[in-house]
DNA sequence: TCTATAGATTTACACGCGTAAAAAAATTAT
DNA sequence: ATAATTTTTTTACGCGTGTAAATCTATAGA
């Protein structure tokens, strides 16, 4: 094993191998014989050979990349996810490529269109919702096998996997009706997730089946910065004595970590216990949520099912003949957490 | 504009430049006439042609890819770096690679391996510190142009640029004891992080210069999960009742936000009045930071700086004749971040 | 206007691997 | 053992671009 070994060619004569074997390995290790296959990977061991990766992809029909598009990665809800999935990809033998928009519908596209360059097997994309460009995702999935999660965008993608935001909304104002006074819903009057429409409506129809009259606080605010928004209007809300005893739901756990720093500023007391001036619910079970004070009562998305289910769609389309299949779609139950918040 | 281009020589007889001109334009816009320039430019606006990617970087002496790896991009302090150096790299006319070790030195080393298959121009990498294999690391690094940021490893990468722990934490250790009781040092006793060494280093320093006596409070703790770590230490230190109306300076703003959940938890009151239990500070302001009750008194990183010169550093190198020049390395000051819990 | 020169074109080959087709070899079934 | 089948080898070409060398052309300065 002296010096560096550069081409297949090379590879193949030094390992007894011929090159189309080798090629088909590389491309799919359980195509060849096992006998060859083990050769192969002694060889590969002795002379540390891998692949040009560009030659490699260039006459591919598909190459082994997945990208991997979330909308902010600064949130560390949306690292966790794609950490998963990211992990499963590479579980599958594929490469993945993160990328995140970085709350932005331009570089929604550019990334995109950057994956597009890339020509990847497929594209597992969350999308950022209201803000995208509705028109451009759906020439891109077009061109590329593309599975949605997170959020739904419709007619884009083969595929949609996300969470029963009805179930677990109903779920969460069923909680706080029966260990206290009904929640009112706090969230962004024009929210940029479509997550959080459907939760408007899911807060309502469970107010309603219970016979309930909902009431919403909506607070303005625009972009990304959620704890900030949550921060300034929960501040107003809270200088208003005619929510003093409520009991607030948070459209999502970011809106709710700052809203339960507005309520320490102003020495509120926020809690289930009796002698509280405020509870407080979220939703997503964000990373920092247990750490919050108090620690926030939310809801955890079911996100390995979400991720698994994903990552298996877009599998099953890659090898897929093809079949154009019916756009599918699953959302995944939310799991109560009771903290100490609500 | 009716159908598709698929290949430069094509694009060369629509735009009546020829094909080495357009190749040399796709390496290096700069490098053609400006007249040709704006032809070409045109003319890709108006037939949507971009070059393919893999037959780009086949044979291309030096690609414009460039490998950006951090610690962990579950942490928002690391996304957000992150986030300033892609936006650096692609201003730059470079694209960005974005991988995350996950907190553990197999991935670290796989996520250098999986870049090098790249070719990629040159690496920007935090590296993990003490779980690092070192010894992977430096081979890396003779191979590729590396520029370490965040986290020195020593000899390892042709620049480091980072913050200077010594002035951070000798300007808060500072302004601690000129507002009331001077700090204990709250930290683990095995750190990750190189910095955390550092920062227990200054913090002795600084206190020995004020003629105080140094206090760490060193907890235990595996991981990378600082906050849960931070947490699970606080509760026992502050059932401790000597700790009750001192200060105390965390290694970082994770350990901190745990911490003051532990001290929201146990009921005491933090902040910088005299009626306070406690004092807290935090280093790095994490995005969070904000938001903690109370806010979080820390110190902010100069993460602009150490973002701008890292890259411009790494430019220097991969456009630089290679000169061997002396490993570079430059600590940027930190900046003291007054809030309410100190 | 002439000349020096930067910049463009022409021509031609290289890169490293994918892949197709036919032939040969190895394995399995009969 | 023979036939049927699977797997590998041989041979050969293609992919889309990089790049080098020689030649031609546009531009600028005198």
């Amino acid at each position: 094993m002296g010096r560096k070994i550069k081409t297949m060619e090379e590879f193949a004569s030094l390992s007894g191998i011929s090159r189309p074997t080798l090629s088909k390995f590389f491309n799919d290790a359980q195509s060849v014989k096992k006998s060859t296959r083990l050769k192969i990977e002694q060889a590969i061991e002795k002379h540390d050979y891998r692949p040009n990766f560009y030659a490699m992809n260039q006459n591919r029909r598909k190459t082994k990349n997945i990208g991997l598009v979330v909308p902010n990665l600064t949130d560390p809800f949306f690292a966790g996810i794609a950490r998963k999935l990211e992990e499963l990809i590479v579980l599958s033998g594929y490469n993945p490529l993160l990328l995140s928009s970085h709350g932005g519908p331009e570089q929604e596209i550019a990334n995109l269109d950057s994956l597009r360059s890339i020509k990847p097997a497929g594209v597992l994309l969350a999308p950022l919702g209201r803000a995208s460009n509705v028109k451009k995702l759906k020439d891109f999935s077009t061109l590329v096998p593309t599975v949605l999660f997170d959020a739904n965008v419709e007619g884009v993608g083969e595929a949609f996997f996300g969470s029963d935001n009805h179930q677990s909304i109903g779920l969460m104002v069923d909680y706080l009706a029966r260990t206290g006074q009904p929640p009112k819903f706090f969230e962004m009057k024009d929210p940029i997730n479509p997550n959080a429409y459907k939760r408007r409506a899911a807060y309502i129809s469970a107010m309603e089946k219970l016979g309930l009259e909902p009431e919403l606080l909506q607070i303005k605010g625009d972009g990304w910065n959620f704890e900030e928004i949550g921060f300034a209007s929960g501040r107003q809300i809270i200088q208003d004595s005619k929510y003093r005893g409520s009991t607030i739901l948070c459209s999502n756990d970011r809106l709710a970590i700052g809203l339960l720093s507005a309520a320490y500023e102003s020495g509120l007391k926020v809690g289930h216990s009796a002698e509280c001036d405020l509870r407080v619910a979220g939703h997503d079970d964000h990373p920092f949520s247990r750490y919050t004070c108090p620690s926030l009562t939310t809801i955890a998305q079911d996100y390995d099912a979400i991720g698994e289910r994903s990552v298996s769609e877009m599998l099953k389309i890659i090898d897929g003949a093809n079949g154009i299949a019916e756009r599918s779609e699953e959302l995944f139950e939310g799991r109560l957490v009771m903290r100490s918040s609500a």
